[in-house]
DNA sequence: AGCACGTGCTTGGTATACTTAGCGCATCAC
DNA sequence: GTGATGCGCTAAGTATACCAAGCACGTGCT
């Protein structure tokens, strides 16, 4: 099994899935138990995904997804099951592009969001 | 098992995703060695998936799909994985969303950024 | 001091995804 | 004929996703 490697193209964003599943889990305010009680797996599974210790089937990052209202498709993207790399969907889903193009938001508040935004992220 | 089935319908009620699969096999004018070496899957294991027996896993599905020059997004709403009935809008969450998927922030300054963005669009 | 309840983590086992070796049947050559 | 090469499938094993029970630590309450 040392040799594959194929299939996992080990995402680059986060470090992990784990990582992603962890921080929005406590964006949520959710303990393990919790999520794992709504996304309908057992919470010390739930602590073997989060550290990076299994990688999760198809199903259950689908109920995780849901659990944490994101879509399955952001899951699947963070997974590295969707490669997403091809031929469409230039969609560059920054911070700031996304700022911009809210149309419930007014010039100000656009500015605002931005300059935090950036304030948060200056070291990177 | 046996019990309540929430995130897969066991076996039985499938019918398709094998069937999906060799169809586009067969119309790819492939044999299973054939596909299964493409996708770097044996071809009993692909055997069974076609006839099946077995619901294969998100990254497998995602290389047969790769193999036969389909989109993963394709293969996994034929497997059912897909079809996210109760998440979000999600294009009227863009900004929270491109917040809570941006690895450059931290928690804590996710959640302010999405409180104060919340606090914007509260009356619209 | 206790105890009750919270958190995340470890242990040991079961279910299932997946592989390697091999079977039986075709269709070609010789 | 025999054998070589293709097909799909079976059988038996290994790897791993997943669960139930329980541990270790923290926090608050009496």
């Amino acid at each position: 099994m040392s040799d594959d490697e194929e299939r996992t193209p080990a995402s680059g964003a986060w470090r992990s899935l784990g990582d992603f599943i962890r921080s929005q889990r406590e964006l949520a305010n959710l303990s393990m138990r919790q999520l794992a009680e709504i996304a309908k797996i057992s919470n010390p599974y739930l602590s073997q995904v989060e550290r990076g210790l299994y990688k999760p089937s198809a199903d259950v990052l689908k109920s995780i997804a849901n659990a944490l209202h994101l879509s399955a498709e952001t899951m699947y993207s963070q997974a590295g099951l969707l490669d997403n790399t091809g031929t469409r969907d230039e969609s560059h889903h920054g911070v700031e592009h996304a700022i911009k193009v809210d149309p419930r938001l007014s010039t100000d508040q656009k500015e605002s969001l931005i300059r935090i935004y950036r304030s948060f992220t200056a070291g990177s």
